[in-house]
DNA sequence: CGTGCCAGGTGCCAT
DNA sequence: ATGGCACTTGGCACG
């Protein structure tokens, strides 16, 4: 990729740069004081202050503050960028459709501004998701109860997706809800909804929550509502699982 | 804010001026084709792609792709950043204790590096958050129902917080939850649990879930639930605050 | 498209 | 720190 730089004389330049490679699709870095206004969902300002301002190839506008992982405000694949010199300011107004949103950057200075266009993109991949967990658990539903079967994945109920569904040693129904972090109250109050659309047919089933560590209040609510639970040790279905995979690096290397 | 922008001749080079940026503790921004692995709450790994990574002043590292709003990894106010030359590659360590997290990013090339050192930090306000649709019904009950009185914000109950608690006309207590967007199933559990609280030591209440919207399958389980809902007009609200507010630059003038 | 639901959610504030 | 909860949540998969 070519990464061009330039620190604008004038805000008329600074436009005139950022109109040129709007057009072209460029990756947009740029630091600059400015105000940023925001409508649509809901609705805030930001006072005046430097930041660093993101435009991707996709329209994604994206500003940032001196501070912490978030954007102080951002417009996700805008519709249209239009960029305009308004009473001494060089104004950027990111407009969405669907929903409407408009958010406005007032910069009185621009410090820098670099670009770049890139060709490829990278892929991304995310381990031990909700989804690897469950499915861990359906080659090997031993690990949660001997004698467990799983009947189904996802089975839909009257308000939403079981995320597991089995029988037991006895023959009892199981359903099962996991959880990838602990779990917290509302996560039994999901499973028991789901526990409860069975009971309204007469159908009494066993529900278990799934989860590496449990709340003390969702423990307690778990308790009173009749429900169990099941810890499960994700450092270890990480590695069954890492040793299915074929070998890569690892980050052993750098730990130390 | 004086912004400084170099284009690295050799890795060496790039890995010079971030030491010294960082001990500065500059804003950097830097083009980079890279790869970065992750390993801490989770565990990811992205293949090699041109990036654009932000390292704030207080620490937090952010590493975007060409596309989307959010990026691609990142780790929020990291305890320590290394940065070292390894294998022809040009290595970043960002570590964090609590949780404990480690962020590696491996440049084959760094295109440019920007870097700036800011003084001050702006503030930032939100507008018609939760609370402030709260504060507007406390101000004024008669927007649910005629006769209706607050008793109590956010107050404490088993398993959570009642947004808001009062008392009807006829003396029935009312519990409301309230949603600032379209009020899914999750808000109708929530609702319905707070009642449940109640009706578990032999009093019965009245339960209101108050949003701008419901969807259909939470209209459906609030109705079997024996609940009630009441529909607000969020932008009307908006509005009537924004009088009440000193006087500002609105974004009416740039909507047109 | 809306609806549901996970996320390395993040951030804020309470105990 | 842990917990409870809102968020312009974003993002994805699915009807």
């Amino acid at each position: 990729m070519e990464v061009y730089t330039i620190v604008p004389s004038s805000l008329a330049e600074a436009r005139d740069f950022l109109v040129r490679e709007l057009e072209r699709r460029s990756w947009i870095v740029f630091f600059a004081l400015c105000r940023a206004l925001y409508e649509g969902r809901g609705a805030s300002e930001s006072t005046v202050g430097d930041r660093v301002v993101i435009i991707k190839p996709d329209g994604s506008l994206i500003i940032h503050s001196p501070k912490g992982f978030k954007p102080l405000n951002w417009q996700p694949e805008t519709s249209s960028i239009a960029v305009s010199l308004e009473g001494g300011l060089l104004v950027l107004r990111a407009l969405r459709r669907s929903p409407r949103e408009i958010l406005v950057l007032e910069c009185s200075s621009v410090y820098s501004i670099s670009c770049g266009v890139s060709p490829e993109e990278g892929q991304f991949w995310m381990y031990m998701s909700e989804h690897e967990i469950r499915d861990a658990i359906v080659s090997n539903p031993s690990m949660i109860e001997d004698g467990l079967t799983i009947i189904e994945v996802e089975r839909p109920v009257e308000p939403g997706f079981i995320d597991l569904y089995g029988r037991d040693s006895k023959g009892n129904i199981v359903v099962m809800e996991i959880k990838r972090v602990k779990a917290g109250e509302e996560a039994v109050r999901q499973l028991l909804t789901y526990v409860n659309a069975f009971k309204v047919r007469g159908v009494v089933v066993r529900g278990i929550l799934v989860a590496p560590a449990l709340t003390e209040s969702a423990l307690k609510l778990l308790m009173v509502s009749g429900l169990e639970y099941k810890i499960i040790d994700l450092k270890k279905l990480y590695q069954q699982l890492q040793a299915k995979r074929v070998k890569r690096t690892t980050l052993k290397d750098y730990i130390l």
